[in-house]
DNA sequence: AAGTTCATGCAACTGAGTTGCAAAGTTATT
DNA sequence: AATAACTTTGCAACTCAGTTGCATGAACTT
């Protein structure tokens, strides 16, 4: 059995080959991908399967999306282990010059003290700026 | 001259009728509010001034945006002293119940210290759960 | 008063995201 | 192996936030 299989069952999700393609564009990836750009990496898209699939991994902590500001949600892999709980939450980078989404996987969501009454569930945290590609 | 003029007239903005109206609708709210909301506020609606007055008033650093990944970014007046660097930034919380987006302005942007070569502009910082009120 | 600049209103468009439905594929049942 | 039940995929159509061009109108300049 493949890989990308075993990855794809060990979050209950059935391997078909659409998904398997998905899951393989996504791990080439160094930064976070929207629907748009996903489609544009297949000859002939078809937008709604990549919208549904991209549904159904992020549905099953397969993967993660970022709202980075830019207008189209951006998404990328989770890591093995993740299951999507505020203290599994790293940081993102969006870089104003290249616009490429960073996850930044060592920077750990800070926590917050909320106001009393307040609970927390999740937390999306984009940091905005130059990223060391484009300072070069 | 009114308070309003002069808030407009110290961030740059020619104080026209419309302008005072947004402001004051913005002055009225306790959450932070889309343009789409704003425009329902209005009988008859011009989606487009309103567009761009919500534009000048962000431009000139008299409101600030949120997007807060619920599809429609949110727009919230800044204190009077705010020039929305990253040290006055605020955060602010989605309530996933009523949808309200509050700004946290007693909770400031936890600083990070970003990998090297990457320099901070601005950090968009949503946590996301229920609200005081909608746990009454 | 004529000219310039800026704000407003209208129409039209873009692009991301989403839904319904039918066809194709997969899995389970006998 | 044949049927039924369910899931995924593909297509078309649509929604809705945001945006732009252009013409009109208001305010300000000289």
């Amino acid at each position: 059995m493949k890989k990308s299989d075993e990855r794809l069952k060990s979050r209950n999700i059935k391997p078909t080959a659409m998904r398997e393609l998905v899951l393989k564009i996504l791990g080439e990836q160094d930064v976070a991908i929207s629907l748009p750009e996903l489609e544009q990496k297949f000859e002939k898209a078809e937008r709604t399967t990549l919208y549904r699939t991209l549904k159904t991994f992020e549905e099953n902590k397969l993967i993660h999306s970022i709202d980075d500001g830019t207008g189209s949600v951006k998404y990328a892999l989770c890591n093995e282990t993740c299951q999507c709980h505020p203290k599994d939450l790293h940081v993102h980078f969006l870089c104003s010059k290249c616009k490429q989404t960073y996850c930044l996987n060592d920077i750990p969501v800070p926590s917050v003290n909320l106001p009393t009454h307040f609970t927390l569930e999740n937390i999306n945290m984009v940091v905005k700026g130059i990223c060391s590609n484009c300072h070069k």
